[in-house]
DNA sequence: TCTGACACGTTACGGATTTCACAATGCCCG
DNA sequence: CGGGCATTGTGAAATCCGTAACGTGTCAGA
């Protein structure tokens, strides 16, 4: 009885997980919706309402248990294994990406780099040496994949999803300023920071007509 | 009667006007919300909704003039002017955003970056140099800053969102891997790749136990 | 000029999401 | 070892949001 899991739920776990990451480091042991609510900005009720979905994990009159919860969590996200990672456009951009180590330490490893520019090709990007995009989808056909970053300028975003798509990836993380068209069966998120931006002056273009 | 505005709605009008701007590119003068519709993945009827919030702007029959439509939106985001952006935190992914050639095309300059490494102060970024962190609440009590993009490491961040604020800046677009608080009028976005990842690892987790 | 088809703006509906509120329950302390 | 406090899990209520449907204005073509 799986449940259907709206996505906000699922979008807000990997924050609670990072909540109670640093909680851990920091020798907490036990932490209520309460507090947690706190330390994120989301009320208790949420908190609780957004675990029920999965499993009753705290105990009443104390709150949860860090560690478990955790585990609960890192668990239910597949956080509890490795994925691999492709990057695809190693300009300014995908240069950082590749070079983040941010990734590695949640296991995402980037097992591939990929560019068209072939003063490119060859170069060593952290762990890993940039390929020629020619060779994306011989690569994907002979080297599981799990989830592609696409890096590259909007007008070959489109093409380039296609590929990781026929190539057997289903979750893609998307930083050009385009949408991609991708299958249902295909998650992706978009990295923006222009629309974001752009999103944030509507709310700082006035001083608040009125109201206090 | 400025009705209550969904930030979900203005959430989407930046796409909306990229999307516009594509369009006027490609020379096309008029659109429909159908055809906008599935250039964006969204329905018709959405896009119809969300503008109806701000006034009347197409015409039956007919559909909507890109042009207009774009200034439109333009002016209902505040895209119509410049705003003032300040970087804080210049490692590797300030130093990227820093340089980003996306912003000054869309009216987002960049008129200062701060760290509080002293080997970084006064080394040439893009447009600006580098000062130090410490002249950051000088900086901002001489100067208007509109947005600031905080890219620091996690244990700073709180810190520093809060001498923005407290140097009177309404909206930060934060980069750093944890949620500073931050008051109820100052608006704020988060991009934050790890976490993105970790919500579409739930999706690929599995590979669809039923279900077609 | 008239007719038809198109596509907007809007309202009403239904579904999804969040909040509320409380019974149930585990733990602590005396 | 029992009472009381704290906090969960959860249905029900409230709110928010998206979709469908339809009345209406507009344009094109004959």
């Amino acid at each position: 009885m799986t449940l259907e899991i709206p996505e906000v739920v699922v979008n807000r776990l990997p924050t609670y997980a990072r909540a109670l990451a640093e909680l851990a480091d920091d020798g907490e042991s036990v932490v209520s919706s309460q507090a947690l609510g706190e330390r994120l900005d989301v009320t208790p009720a949420q908190i609780r309402k957004d675990l029920s979905y999965f499993g009753r994990f705290g105990k009443q009159g104390r709150g949860y248990n860090v560690h478990s919860l955790l585990s609960k969590l890192q668990e239910i996200l597949g956080l509890d294994r490795q994925w691999r990672v492709c990057v695809v456009g190693i300009g300014r951009l995908g240069q950082a990406i590749a070079e983040y180590g941010g990734f590695e330490p949640q296991g995402f490893q980037i097992v591939a780099a990929f560019d068209s520019d072939p003063g490119k090709v060859g170069s060593k990007l952290g762990k890993t040496t940039v390929t020629h995009s020619d060779d994306l989808d011989a690569f994907l056909r002979q080297n599981h994949v799990d989830i592609g970053v696409v890096a590259v300028p909007a007008h070959a975003a489109q093409s380039v999803t296609d590929r990781l798509v026929n190539g057997g990836i289903r979750a893609i993380l998307n930083y050009a300023p385009m949408t991609p068209h991708v299958p249902k069966d295909v998650t992706i998120r978009h990295i923006d920071p222009v629309l974001a931006m752009q999103s944030m002056t509507f709310y700082i273009k006035k001083p608040e007509p009125s109201g206090k």
